[in-house]
DNA sequence: AAACAAAAGGTCAAAGAAGGTCAAGGAGTG
DNA sequence: CACTCCTTGACCTTCTTTGACCTTTTGTTT
């Protein structure tokens, strides 16, 4: 089997992940781009499907000046630890789009989420997102 | 990550509010401005992106001669005591009937307070409910 | 006191700098 | 050949940086 650009490309961030301490890494996707000669979009393409959820990873991006595109490979432990507020702020997002809760009933839980939460020891707060988003599920589902 | 000159302001004014007693900085947006060699607005956008209410921190500024820019973190420390679920419900109940949320918003509270938090160490439990009660107050009084 | 001048900070929109999307066409593979 | 996966490029969205212009406060002059 020949090896396509993506493969190279997917072995090449796999072995900085590997290097890296902590699991993650931080990129420039036009960068890297250039590295492999080939279209930002590539990489693009190479994150979505090498390194997504159902495989063990996940990833976060800034666009604009300096943007990046992180991946953090996650292991057992962090999976146990809840989800991150990102995560829960995505579900948030996604109980709006699907009008499951107001505008205003998700500005509201954000809001908590952020001030409410101040303090709090990262697991414990990844677990009660965790807890929260797992609530939320079953209370929009309420008659 | 490659850190844009947004982040190195916000960095910088953190460091400064972590060592400030009080959570509480005072600034000359000109002067910091000079400091990074940017424009004065580069500064009101970086308090405005990175130094909002919904990211906990709010502040306060006057224009003109002695003018300053006061950059203050939320402090939570007064919460520790904590409140109790009932405390937590009468307060809402409170919110209800001042019509500050909804009817489906207290529902949804009240539902999160008693199923999100199973499980939790009863003192951080009220602690919780005591973070958010002020959380509330603040959010049901933005613009 | 009124009028002006100077010294802050605020607003807003345009330009620039990333990354994201999506669909069309190409390359391998059974 | 058919199917899947890969590659590319045009176009989009988001975040940052900059600058021209505005408003508020204080200080100075008449």
């Amino acid at each position: 089997m020949k090896k396509s650009l993506a493969d190279k490309i997917e072995q090449y961030l796999k072995v900085l992940i590997e290097r890296s301490e902590n699991n993650e890494i931080e990129i420039q996707r036009a960068e890297l781009a250039e590295t492999f000669a080939c279209v930002p979009s590539q990489i693009t393409y190479v994150i979505g499907t090498r390194f997504n959820e159902t495989v063990g990873y996940y990833t976060e991006s800034r666009r604009g000046g300096k943007g990046f595109v992180r991946i953090t490979r996650i292991d057992d432990a962090q999976v146990r630890a809840g989800i991150s507020r990102k995560d829960f702020f995505d579900f948030i997002d996604q109980l709006l789009e699907r009008q499951l809760v107001t505008e205003n009933e998700s500005r509201l839980l954000k809001y908590l989420a952020v001030n409410g939460f101040r303090e709090i020891p990262s697991e414990l707060q990844n677990q009660l997102f965790s807890k929260l988003k797992c609530c939320l599920e079953d209370f929009v589902q309420l008659p």
